[in-house]
DNA sequence: GTCTATAGTTTGATAGAC
DNA sequence: GTCTATCAAACTATAGAC
């Protein structure tokens, strides 16, 4: 299909060149169109936008899906936290284009953000369900702090460990902090 | 002098329109100049960027040095934390000025940044003054927590009060995890 | 120092032939 | 659906008169 190809043309241009550098006359020229032909495929560019950040929070949430939580609620935290982690640090202009807001006058639609929510609220259900009392505070908490190392890691260290190396000692530190039980006493 | 007056211009239009929004005639025309007589006290436009980002770091590590810390380690975080966050929390322009790329092409440059460096470095010294060990994971870990509040706070509740609440807490979190002593037993 | 004029690009988007 | 041609607009930056 030819929208697929020209989301992947989308994909790899931003990925060498930065998600605001992406233009119709770069995706076109990667898939061997010319520009104005996407218009028989995307209604604007914000409507490409969108359909990527819908793809990736959609592609987040599948991954969050098959991850399988340990049963203990301090391991499963940790579990949260390192698979949002590697997936915001794999790719910067996917991260940029889910986490930051950067393209100027581009808002989400409601469809293409409704993955977001998704992925967030079941796994606050999946960790409720391990007997974890997580208040909305205990939330916003825990997602600044792990969107935080993220942002560190790309801004100060990008493609490095820096941030990646103290997730634990974050995740056992916010475990502490909601005084849930150590597994090895 | 004109070049403060084109620097307020700026300031202005960029926390009316975004940063991104900033536009040599949009400047231009609030100081009642034309753009190209900015090139009389600018280089580029980039230079422009490069001054405000270097006014705004100079602000900031001028703020840091007339707060006074309290004796104690654990206060003393808190009120770091605080005085950045707040910092951070009160102007958007400002902040993603400093604290994200947001502009394309745009490398600050080594004078501009000199103070950013400071402002982090004496803060780490005072710490130490006040005995508490601190390595620089400790600090790579503080510095993701208070920036992941001030990200949060901006990207979800901009000029709200969720993640300011939460900055106490986060504090204590912190200061528990370094095995800081308790003042109220 | 400030202006007019303009170069030189680049951009998103549209019209209409095929 | 794809193309050529083009619009209309925006931008940074420079040249040169005053």
């Amino acid at each position: 299909m030819a929208r697929r190809k020209i989301l992947e043309a989308a994909w790899a241009v931003a990925r060498e060149q930065g998600l605001a550098a992406l233009t119709l006359r770069g995706i076109a020229d990667r898939v061997g169109m010319k520009a104005p032909s996407l218009y028989s495929h995307f209604e604007s560019k914000h409507a490409i936008y969108d359909a990527m950040l819908g793809a990736s929070w959609t592609e987040f949430l599948k991954r969050t899906r098959t991850v399988t939580l340990p049963d203990s609620p301090r391991a499963a935290l940790s579990t949260i936290a390192r698979t949002f982690f590697d997936f915001a640090t794999e790719d910067l202009a996917r991260h940029q284009l889910m986490n930051l807001r950067t393209i100027p006058g581009f808002t989400p639609s409601e469809a293409s953000y409704a993955p977001a929510v998704a992925a967030l609220s079941e796994m606050v259900e999946r960790v409720r369900a391990l007997g974890v009392e997580v208040s909305d505070a205990d939330i916003d908490l825990y997602t600044a702090l792990v969107g935080g190392l993220v942002d560190q890691q790309w801004a100060n260290d990008p493609g490095g460990t820096r941030w990646a190396r103290l997730l634990d000692r974050a995740m056992d530190m916010y475990a502490d902090n909601l005084d849930l039980p150590r597994e090895d006493p």
